[in-house]
DNA sequence: TTGAAAGCGCTAACAC
DNA sequence: GTGTTAGCGCTTTCAA
């Protein structure tokens, strides 16, 4: 292993000049800089981080904590927030905690003494929990948001009353009255703003009415045992809660000889990479996730490298976008 | 920051004990193990890890590199080898090289010193690259394969010559006698192991006959862009190069009025979980790829907690399992 | 079985 | 602008 010993000796500087050299370099005269870094270069010279950590106090490393890495939706996310890091010289620990809180406290408890500071994607754990984490480290939530329990905590969320509105007003717009809004799991942070979006967005609208559908399973196995019981009421749209429960709502109608968007339109919520899987392809409405990702990381390092707690807790909402696909069209039939 | 002397001094040993207690608890007497532990527990000590780094020359951390996370297939390994290095006390560094060998060598250099090994999915690098790599450090590859020239590199790799074989054997069984091949990348070491068991299994079959599609983009939108390519010349069965390649075929096909299984069948390979998206259900063959990611790690720490390099390399092979779903029928009309 | 003590490689005062 | 030096918290001889 080559150490700061080493090049010093090869360059011909004390150890502390080689460590200027790589940390503070505008310290050190062009002239010794140069016979420095050829030193580092011909020795093949890595700095030792375990060192660095000790003496600094940092890691150099982050956390993110997903419930489903699998989860085309936090795959993204960490997609960004994994170049992000790397692009500011971070090491980031993903951490997939399979939907468990348990999992998920266990694991931050373990990590916490070894990392900068930590993302939480969609936290499954109760507040209070939640708080106790996020005041004992550097921290940054996407989908939760702790409001004045925890001012000091930065979030990023995606500004989900919006995508509702968006989602409902493109429906609205192709001349559908009755629709439905297949939610999710009955606690879940998105599912409340995503489904308290939807009403708000049809209310807002005169003659739209909304049959909803509340605590199915999040995936595509979860929109086929709904399938049916959407149907019916008059209804000629589908909001479903995400992505996954909508292509299953569309298998399933598939098999059953309801035609999308012919006889009924859909649309999804994320647009994940999925949405562009089935056929008819799927309008969907969501964000960037890779972007929410990056600036997730970009949150908590501002706040890492802050020389005290300087730098105001910011609250990033994401602005969603409708992506229309083939799976809305026009309502057939006046009603 | 709680430190070994604060559980010495509450305990009343010296720090030696604090750190046997932890590391080597046999050689301390019960009693004084108990108030040591007891100690621990009262002040909520936690050992840093950067300190037992510098001094034991391990750091404990592990790197997953991926060419990309949000691709379903190295999703799932991800989530296999994350589950089992968490299980080992071990970190996990994921890395996603936006599938560019640049970037994979870059970061891999970047990393090297930080971690006690890597494991590399589906390197993009050249083979004198990757053997300097792997010679390099303590690492394990997944779907690649050095074989004699660098014999201490144990790897993990689906039988894909038993896949396709399974997957052609299922076909004719059906009564399929003309086969389509839609392959992979060029030169991907998948795609030429697939691509070769295919052949390899219709060749064992008399009777069959295969047409071969290359060089196909691996996504679901290469899958749609050589779906009228792949029908005529009275092909009744066509196994796509992996999953999404096959939702492809089977979206534009079904916008063409070309249904599946009816006039024609489809398999895809890895059996990811997108084979469940669509409407019908895609048959397909695959390994489980959690168990494939799990089994990486442990080959990677038995090397690393190996006292000196004992343990010999290991090369293990998993074998695929075909999954049946509605996306195949037995041939409609005699040929 | 336990303790004293020597560093692991690095950074950051502090002197010059 | 550069060098000397004192640790960061831990593990591990070596002695007792």
């Amino acid at each position: 292993m080559v150490t700061v010993h080493d090049v010093a000796a090869r360059s011909g500087v004390s150890i502390a000049t080689v460590s200027r050299t790589l940390r503070v370099p505008h310290r050190v005269s062009g002239d010794t800089r140069d016979r420095v870094l050829a030193a580092i270069e011909e020795l093949g010279y890595r700095p030792n981080r375990a060192a660095a950590s000790l003496r600094r106090g940092r890691t150099g490393v982050i956390a993110f904590v997903v419930p489903d890495i699998e989860n085309p939706y936090f795959a993204s996310l960490t997609k960004g927030a994994q170049a992000a890091s790397r692009a500011r010289g971070y090491g980031l620990v993903v951490v997939d905690t399979t939907e468990s809180a348990e999992v998920e406290s266990e694991e931050i408890r373990a990590l916490r003494s070894q990392i900068d500071g930590i993302i939480l994607v969609s936290s499954r754990l109760p507040d209070e929990q939640l708080l106790e984490v996020a005041e004992g480290a550097v921290s940054v939530l996407i989908n939760r948001d702790l409001g004045d329990r925890s001012p000091a905590t930065p979030s990023v969320a995606i500004d989900e009353a919006a995508a509702s509105d968006a989602a409902v007003a493109h429906l609205a717009e192709l001349g559908h009255r009755r629709l439905a809004y297949v939610g999710g799991p009955a606690h879940s942070w998105s599912q409340e703003r995503r489904a308290r979006g939807v009403r708000d967005a049809v209310a807002a609208r005169p003659g739209l009415t909304l049959a909803e559908l509340a605590d199915v399973v999040p995936t595509a196995a979860g929109g086929r045992a709904v399938a049916d019981a959407v149907l019916g009421g008059g209804v000629t749209a589908v909001l479903a809660y995400n992505d996954l429960v909508a292509l299953g709502l569309l298998a399933e109608w598939g098999e059953r000889g309801v035609r999308v968007p012919e006889d009924i339109s859909l649309v999804g919520f994320d647009n994940t990479f999925v949405a562009e899987l089935s056929s008819p392809l799927l309008t969907s409405v969501g964000t960037d996730l890779r972007d929410a990702g990056e600036a997730a990381v970009e949150l908590l390092l501002q706040r890492v490298e802050a020389t005290d707690s300087d730098a105001p807790a910011a609250y990033r909402t994401l602005r969603p976008e409708l992506v229309v696909r083939a799976s809305t069209a026009p309502v057939r039939t006046a009603d």
